[in-house]
DNA sequence: GACGCGTGGTC
DNA sequence: TGACCAAGCGT
Protein backbone atom coordinates (compact mmCIF):
# COMPACT_ATOMS: atom_id res chain seq x y z
CA UNK A 1 0.00 0.00 0.00
CA UNK A 2 1.79 3.04 -0.86
CA UNK A 3 1.73 6.20 1.58
CA UNK A 4 0.09 8.73 -0.75
CA UNK A 5 -3.33 5.70 -0.90
CA UNK A 6 -3.37 6.14 2.79
CA UNK A 7 -6.10 8.55 3.59
CA UNK A 8 -5.01 9.11 7.15
CA UNK A 9 -2.09 11.85 8.36
CA UNK A 10 0.19 8.94 9.57
CA UNK A 11 1.84 11.56 11.70
CA UNK A 12 -1.29 12.75 13.79
CA UNK A 13 -2.78 9.27 14.08
CA UNK A 14 0.86 8.02 15.71
CA UNK A 15 0.96 10.80 17.63
CA UNK A 16 -2.52 10.34 19.04
CA UNK A 17 -1.95 6.40 19.52
CA UNK A 18 1.60 6.81 21.21
CA UNK A 19 -0.40 9.67 23.52
CA UNK A 20 -2.95 7.54 24.78
CA UNK A 21 -0.73 4.48 24.87
CA UNK A 22 1.57 6.25 27.40
CA UNK A 23 -1.26 7.10 29.24
CA UNK A 24 -3.07 4.21 29.23
CA UNK A 25 -0.96 1.52 29.49
CA UNK A 26 -1.21 -1.36 31.11
CA UNK A 27 1.45 -2.16 34.19
CA UNK A 28 2.36 -6.00 33.14
CA UNK A 29 5.04 -8.09 34.68
CA UNK A 30 6.99 -8.08 30.90
CA UNK A 31 6.55 -4.78 30.53
CA UNK A 32 9.22 -3.56 33.52
CA UNK A 33 12.38 -4.61 31.22
CA UNK A 34 13.32 -5.43 28.36
CA UNK A 35 15.01 -9.06 28.40
CA UNK A 36 14.39 -10.68 25.19
CA UNK A 37 14.45 -13.54 27.24
CA UNK A 38 11.34 -12.51 29.50
CA UNK A 39 9.99 -10.47 26.35
CA UNK A 40 9.85 -14.16 24.08
CA UNK A 41 8.25 -16.27 26.83
CA UNK A 42 5.64 -13.24 27.53
CA UNK A 43 4.60 -13.38 23.36
CA UNK A 44 5.05 -17.36 23.45
CA UNK A 45 2.20 -17.45 26.77
CA UNK A 46 -0.01 -14.46 25.23
CA UNK A 47 -0.81 -16.70 22.05
CA UNK A 48 -4.36 -16.98 21.89
CA UNK A 49 -4.55 -16.47 25.49
CA UNK A 50 -5.59 -13.62 27.37
CA UNK A 51 -3.30 -11.48 29.63
CA UNK A 52 -4.71 -12.19 33.23
CA UNK A 53 -4.44 -15.65 32.31
CA UNK A 54 -1.15 -15.51 31.46
CA UNK A 55 -0.05 -12.85 34.33
CA UNK A 56 0.40 -15.72 37.40
CA UNK A 57 1.81 -18.23 34.31
CA UNK A 58 3.87 -15.70 34.06
CA UNK A 59 5.72 -15.07 37.24
CA UNK A 60 5.76 -18.97 38.03
CA UNK A 61 7.81 -19.29 35.09
CA UNK A 62 10.28 -16.70 35.59
CA UNK A 63 10.80 -17.82 39.29
CA UNK A 64 11.06 -21.51 37.75
CA UNK A 65 13.36 -20.40 34.69
CA UNK A 66 14.60 -16.95 35.78
CA UNK A 67 17.06 -16.97 32.59
CA UNK A 68 17.44 -18.54 29.11
CA UNK A 69 20.52 -20.84 30.11
CA UNK A 70 17.97 -21.93 33.01
CA UNK A 71 14.88 -22.85 30.65
CA UNK A 72 17.72 -24.65 28.55
CA UNK A 73 18.85 -26.86 31.53
CA UNK A 74 15.32 -27.70 32.63
CA UNK A 75 13.98 -31.11 31.81
CA UNK A 76 11.33 -30.98 29.52
CA UNK A 77 8.75 -32.59 32.12
CA UNK A 78 9.31 -29.74 34.58
CA UNK A 79 8.39 -26.89 31.78
CA UNK A 80 5.50 -29.09 30.71
CA UNK A 81 4.27 -29.08 34.29
CA UNK A 82 4.84 -24.93 34.60
CA UNK A 83 2.73 -25.20 31.72
CA UNK A 84 0.12 -27.29 33.07
CA UNK A 85 -3.50 -25.50 32.79
CA UNK A 86 -2.55 -23.01 30.17
CA UNK A 87 -2.62 -25.13 26.69
CA UNK A 88 -1.82 -25.28 23.45
CA UNK A 89 1.41 -27.63 24.80
CA UNK A 90 3.34 -27.31 21.67
CA UNK A 91 3.95 -23.98 22.41
CA UNK A 92 6.06 -25.10 25.63
CA UNK A 93 7.80 -27.79 24.13
CA UNK A 94 8.66 -25.83 20.99
CA UNK A 95 10.01 -22.53 22.98
CA UNK A 96 11.88 -24.80 25.32
CA UNK A 97 13.89 -26.05 21.88
CA UNK A 98 14.30 -23.07 20.89
CA UNK A 99 15.41 -22.14 23.86
CA UNK A 100 18.19 -24.77 23.75
CA UNK A 101 19.16 -24.23 19.95
CA UNK A 102 19.77 -20.45 21.11
CA UNK A 103 21.92 -21.57 23.96
CA UNK A 104 23.76 -23.88 21.58
CA UNK A 105 23.86 -21.64 18.39
CA UNK A 106 23.51 -17.87 19.38
CA UNK A 107 25.85 -17.69 22.40
CA UNK A 108 22.39 -17.26 24.69
CA UNK A 109 21.75 -14.85 23.05
CA UNK A 110 18.37 -14.10 21.48
CA UNK A 111 19.09 -13.03 17.65
CA UNK A 112 17.75 -10.46 16.91
CA UNK A 113 18.21 -11.13 12.87
CA UNK A 114 15.83 -12.98 10.27
CA UNK A 115 17.87 -15.66 12.09
CA UNK A 116 15.11 -15.27 14.54
CA UNK A 117 12.26 -16.74 12.34
CA UNK A 118 14.34 -20.19 11.98
CA UNK A 119 13.28 -20.70 15.70
CA UNK A 120 10.49 -23.21 16.70
CA UNK A 121 7.42 -21.93 17.43
CA UNK A 122 8.40 -18.56 16.46
CA UNK A 123 5.93 -17.37 13.85
CA UNK A 124 6.18 -13.94 12.27
CA UNK A 125 4.11 -12.25 14.71
CA UNK A 126 6.48 -13.41 17.63
CA UNK A 127 9.13 -13.09 15.49
CA UNK A 128 7.79 -9.22 14.92
CA UNK A 129 7.02 -8.63 18.27
CA UNK A 130 10.42 -10.17 20.02
CA UNK A 131 12.76 -7.23 17.56
CA UNK A 132 10.48 -4.57 18.09
CA UNK A 133 9.90 -4.96 21.60
CA UNK A 134 12.97 -6.01 22.77
CA UNK A 135 15.37 -4.39 20.26
CA UNK A 136 13.46 -1.57 19.25
CA UNK A 137 13.29 -2.85 15.39
CA UNK A 138 10.79 -1.15 13.53
CA UNK A 139 9.37 -4.73 12.62
CA UNK A 140 5.65 -5.20 12.09
CA UNK A 141 4.04 -7.59 14.83
CA UNK A 142 0.21 -8.49 13.45
CA UNK A 143 -2.06 -10.40 15.93
CA UNK A 144 -5.53 -10.50 16.08
CA UNK A 145 -5.85 -7.43 18.01
CA UNK A 146 -3.80 -5.36 15.16
CA UNK A 147 -6.10 -6.64 12.68
CA UNK A 148 -9.16 -5.79 14.46
CA UNK A 149 -7.63 -2.39 14.92
CA UNK A 150 -6.42 -1.67 11.40
CA UNK A 151 -9.39 -3.34 9.51
CA UNK A 152 -11.72 -0.87 11.31
CA UNK A 153 -9.74 2.29 10.57
CA UNK A 154 -8.67 1.57 7.17
CA UNK A 155 -11.87 -0.33 6.10
CA UNK A 156 -10.74 -3.44 5.60
CA UNK A 157 -12.72 -6.26 4.37
CA UNK A 158 -10.73 -8.58 3.68
CA UNK A 159 -11.18 -11.90 5.11
CA UNK A 160 -8.66 -11.97 8.67
CA UNK A 161 -8.44 -15.75 9.06
CA UNK A 162 -5.91 -15.88 5.61
CA UNK A 163 -2.82 -15.90 5.36
CA UNK A 164 -2.49 -13.36 2.71
CA UNK A 165 -4.50 -10.79 4.61
CA UNK A 166 -2.69 -10.57 7.30
CA UNK A 167 0.31 -9.93 5.08
CA UNK A 168 -1.65 -6.86 3.49
CA UNK A 169 -1.73 -5.85 7.06
CA UNK A 170 1.91 -6.54 8.05
CA UNK A 171 2.75 -4.42 4.70
CA UNK A 172 0.30 -1.50 6.13
CA UNK A 173 2.25 -1.05 9.71
CA UNK A 174 5.56 -1.16 7.44
CA UNK A 175 4.02 2.18 6.36
CA UNK A 176 2.90 3.56 9.34
CA UNK A 177 4.95 2.13 12.29
CA UNK A 178 7.10 4.90 14.30
CA UNK A 179 9.96 4.69 13.71
CA UNK A 180 11.30 6.04 16.72
CA UNK A 181 9.20 4.19 18.67
CA UNK A 182 8.45 0.72 17.32
CA UNK A 183 7.71 -1.18 20.40
CA UNK A 184 5.42 1.28 21.69
CA UNK A 185 3.32 1.56 18.65
CA UNK A 186 2.86 -2.24 17.91
CA UNK A 187 2.40 -2.76 21.75
CA UNK A 188 0.10 0.62 21.16
CA UNK A 189 -1.87 -0.91 18.72
CA UNK A 190 -2.56 -4.05 20.75
CA UNK A 191 -3.47 -2.50 23.70
CA UNK A 192 -5.98 -0.40 22.01
CA UNK A 193 -7.59 -3.55 20.29
CA UNK A 194 -7.81 -4.96 23.88
CA UNK A 195 -8.98 -2.10 26.03
CA UNK A 196 -10.96 0.09 23.49
CA UNK A 197 -11.36 -1.43 19.81
CA UNK A 198 -12.41 -4.74 21.08
CA UNK A 199 -14.41 -7.45 19.22
CA UNK A 200 -18.04 -6.78 20.67
CA UNK A 201 -19.24 -2.58 21.57
CA UNK A 202 -15.92 -0.96 21.32
CA UNK A 203 -16.00 1.89 22.98
CA UNK A 204 -15.54 4.70 20.07
CA UNK A 205 -16.46 7.49 22.00
CA UNK A 206 -13.17 6.85 24.31
CA UNK A 207 -11.00 5.81 21.40
CA UNK A 208 -7.54 8.30 20.61
CA UNK A 209 -7.47 7.50 17.05
CA UNK A 210 -11.48 7.58 16.63
CA UNK A 211 -10.86 10.62 14.05
CA UNK A 212 -8.76 8.31 11.50
CA UNK A 213 -11.16 5.98 11.67
CA UNK A 214 -13.26 5.08 8.42
CA UNK A 215 -15.18 2.26 9.97
CA UNK A 216 -16.37 4.55 12.88
CA UNK A 217 -17.61 6.95 9.51
CA UNK A 218 -19.53 4.51 8.52
CA UNK A 219 -21.10 3.31 11.05
CA UNK A 220 -20.02 -0.19 10.40
CA UNK A 221 -17.29 -0.72 13.12
CA UNK A 222 -19.01 -4.12 14.39
CA UNK A 223 -18.75 -5.45 11.31
CA UNK A 224 -15.27 -6.02 11.14
CA UNK A 225 -12.88 -7.46 10.88
CA UNK A 226 -14.68 -10.23 8.35
CA UNK A 227 -13.77 -13.47 9.69
CA UNK A 228 -15.12 -17.14 8.43
CA UNK A 229 -16.67 -19.18 10.83
CA UNK A 230 -15.16 -22.74 11.58
CA UNK A 231 -17.14 -25.70 11.37
CA UNK A 232 -19.01 -27.15 13.92
CA UNK A 233 -17.04 -29.17 16.44
CA UNK A 234 -17.05 -33.19 16.95
CA UNK A 235 -17.55 -34.68 20.16
CA UNK A 236 -15.60 -38.21 21.41
CA UNK A 237 -16.86 -40.80 23.95
CA UNK A 238 -14.39 -41.69 26.17
CA UNK A 239 -14.29 -44.41 28.83
CA UNK A 240 -11.70 -43.64 31.50
CA UNK A 241 -10.49 -45.45 34.33
CA UNK A 242 -8.41 -45.15 37.39
CA UNK A 243 -7.10 -48.11 38.70
CA UNK A 244 -5.07 -48.95 42.02
CA UNK A 245 -2.80 -51.69 42.77
CA UNK A 246 -2.80 -53.72 46.18
CA UNK A 247 -0.34 -51.13 47.54
CA UNK A 248 -2.18 -47.99 46.63
CA UNK A 249 -0.54 -46.85 43.54
CA UNK A 250 -2.21 -45.37 40.83
CA UNK A 251 -1.76 -46.11 37.26
CA UNK A 252 -1.09 -43.32 35.01
CA UNK A 253 -0.25 -42.90 31.27
CA UNK A 254 1.57 -40.81 29.03
CA UNK A 255 0.39 -39.69 26.32
CA UNK A 256 1.74 -40.15 22.41
CA UNK A 257 4.79 -37.01 21.37
CA UNK A 258 3.01 -35.72 18.56
CA UNK A 259 -0.64 -34.67 18.41
CA UNK A 260 -3.30 -33.31 20.97
CA UNK A 261 -2.06 -32.89 24.52
CA UNK A 262 1.44 -34.38 23.19
CA UNK A 263 3.89 -35.52 26.02
CA UNK A 264 0.82 -34.98 29.09
CA UNK A 265 -0.11 -37.40 31.56
CA UNK A 266 -3.93 -38.76 31.65
CA UNK A 267 -5.99 -41.81 33.44
CA UNK A 268 -6.21 -44.86 30.88
CA UNK A 269 -8.68 -44.23 28.45
CA UNK A 270 -10.16 -45.45 25.32
CA UNK A 271 -12.77 -44.02 23.29
CA UNK A 272 -16.55 -46.09 23.23
CA UNK A 273 -19.84 -45.22 24.38
CA UNK A 274 -21.17 -48.51 25.95
CA UNK A 275 -21.53 -48.52 29.14
CA UNK A 276 -19.68 -52.39 28.85
CA UNK A 277 -16.43 -51.99 30.45
CA UNK A 278 -14.85 -55.46 29.07
CA UNK A 279 -13.30 -53.49 26.71
CA UNK A 280 -11.18 -51.47 28.87
CA UNK A 281 -10.61 -54.82 30.28
CA UNK A 282 -9.12 -56.28 27.40
CA UNK A 283 -7.46 -53.01 26.23
CA UNK A 284 -5.48 -53.13 29.78
CA UNK A 285 -4.29 -56.60 29.54
CA UNK A 286 -3.41 -56.24 25.82
CA UNK A 287 -1.71 -52.67 26.50
CA UNK A 288 -0.13 -52.93 29.41
CA UNK A 289 0.09 -57.01 30.29
CA UNK A 290 -2.66 -55.62 33.44
CA UNK A 291 -5.45 -57.95 35.07
CA UNK A 292 -7.56 -55.52 36.36
CA UNK A 293 -11.20 -55.71 37.74
CA UNK A 294 -13.18 -52.98 37.16
CA UNK A 295 -16.38 -51.80 38.80
CA UNK A 296 -19.01 -51.86 36.16
CA UNK A 297 -20.70 -47.95 37.30
CA UNK A 298 -19.93 -44.87 35.93
CA UNK A 299 -18.08 -42.89 38.99
CA UNK A 300 -18.02 -39.61 37.26
CA UNK A 301 -19.14 -37.83 34.32
CA UNK A 302 -16.69 -35.68 32.56
CA UNK A 303 -17.31 -33.25 29.41
CA UNK A 304 -14.20 -31.29 28.24
CA UNK A 305 -14.85 -28.45 25.35
CA UNK A 306 -11.64 -28.17 23.53
CA UNK A 307 -11.84 -25.48 20.59
CA UNK A 308 -12.09 -28.03 18.13
CA UNK A 309 -13.32 -31.03 20.16
CA UNK A 310 -15.45 -32.66 22.99
CA UNK A 311 -14.90 -35.26 24.88
CA UNK A 312 -17.37 -37.13 26.91
CA UNK A 313 -15.94 -39.35 29.14
CA UNK A 314 -17.40 -41.71 31.73
CA UNK A 315 -14.62 -42.31 34.57
CA UNK A 316 -15.20 -45.92 36.06
CA UNK A 317 -12.39 -47.37 38.99
CA UNK A 318 -11.04 -50.36 39.44
CA UNK A 319 -8.17 -52.26 41.19
CA UNK A 320 -5.11 -54.04 39.15
CA UNK A 321 -5.19 -57.60 40.61
CA UNK A 322 -2.38 -58.86 38.38
CA UNK A 323 0.65 -58.43 36.30
CA UNK A 324 0.32 -60.95 34.08
CA UNK A 325 3.05 -59.58 31.43
CA UNK A 326 5.79 -57.61 33.18
CA UNK A 327 7.70 -56.69 29.83
CA UNK A 328 4.61 -55.36 28.19
CA UNK A 329 3.42 -52.98 31.35
CA UNK A 330 7.70 -51.97 30.83
CA UNK A 331 6.80 -51.33 27.30
CA UNK A 332 4.17 -49.26 27.82
CA UNK A 333 3.29 -45.93 28.40
CA UNK A 334 2.07 -46.95 31.56
CA UNK A 335 3.04 -46.51 34.89
CA UNK A 336 1.97 -46.79 38.73
CA UNK A 337 2.77 -43.87 40.87
CA UNK A 338 2.29 -43.28 44.23
CA UNK A 339 -1.72 -41.50 44.90
CA UNK A 340 0.23 -38.48 46.39
CA UNK A 341 2.58 -38.12 44.00
CA UNK A 342 0.06 -38.02 40.68
CA UNK A 343 0.41 -34.34 41.36
CA UNK A 344 4.10 -33.93 40.57
CA UNK A 345 3.08 -35.17 36.59
CA UNK A 346 1.70 -32.67 34.24
CA UNK A 347 -2.29 -33.30 33.36
CA UNK A 348 -4.79 -31.56 30.57
CA UNK A 349 -7.39 -29.90 32.48
CA UNK A 350 -9.90 -32.77 31.45
CA UNK A 351 -8.18 -35.28 33.66
CA UNK A 352 -7.63 -32.73 36.30
CA UNK A 353 -11.23 -32.94 36.82
CA UNK A 354 -11.09 -37.07 37.00
CA UNK A 355 -8.15 -36.59 39.87
CA UNK A 356 -10.28 -34.02 41.50
CA UNK A 357 -13.40 -36.51 41.05
CA UNK A 358 -12.16 -39.97 41.99
CA UNK A 359 -8.35 -39.38 43.26
CA UNK A 360 -9.28 -36.61 45.70
CA UNK A 361 -11.97 -38.50 46.97
CA UNK A 362 -12.58 -41.66 49.21
CA UNK A 363 -11.33 -43.59 46.28
CA UNK A 364 -9.75 -46.78 48.56
CA UNK A 365 -13.49 -47.07 50.29
CA UNK A 366 -15.12 -47.40 47.12
CA UNK A 367 -12.94 -49.44 45.41
CA UNK A 368 -12.83 -52.42 48.69
CA UNK A 369 -16.41 -52.23 49.56
C1' DG B 1 -4.68 -23.21 2.36
C1' DA B 2 -6.90 -25.73 5.75
C1' DC B 3 -6.74 -27.90 9.75
C1' DG B 4 -5.07 -29.39 14.49
C1' DC B 5 -3.95 -27.59 18.68
C1' DG B 6 -6.42 -25.85 25.11
C1' DT B 7 -8.47 -23.24 28.17
C1' DG B 8 -11.24 -19.78 30.52
C1' DG B 9 -14.05 -15.65 30.14
C1' DT B 10 -17.99 -13.14 28.25
C1' DC B 11 -22.70 -12.02 26.97
C1' DT C 1 -26.10 -21.13 27.75
C1' DG C 2 -23.93 -22.06 23.79
C1' DA C 3 -21.24 -19.59 20.63
C1' DC C 4 -17.64 -16.64 20.24
C1' DC C 5 -13.30 -15.05 21.33
C1' DA C 6 -7.97 -14.42 22.95
C1' DA C 7 -0.67 -10.99 22.04
C1' DG C 8 -0.59 -17.81 16.46
C1' DC C 9 2.18 -21.60 14.89
C1' DG C 10 3.31 -26.11 12.67
C1' DT C 11 2.22 -29.31 9.31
Amino acid sequence: MEKEKLDINIAKFQGDLLKWYGENKRDLPWRRERDPYRIWVSEIMLQQTKVDTVIPYFERFMSLFPTLDALADAEEETVLKAWEGLGYYSRARNLHQAVKEVKESYNSKVPHTEEIHKLKGVGPYTAGAILSIAYGIPAPAVDGNVMRVLSRIFLMKDDISKVSTRKKFEALVEEIISQEQPSDFNQALMELGALICTPRSPSCLLCPVQAHCEAREEGIQEQLPVKIKKTAVKEKNMKAVVLMDKAGKVLIEQRPDTGLLAKLWQFPNIEGASKDISDITNYMEAEAGLKVNIVPEVKQHVKHVFSHLIWKIDVYIGTVDEIVNENTLKGSSMQFVEKEDVDWYPFPVSHQKIMDGILKGDIENWIYN
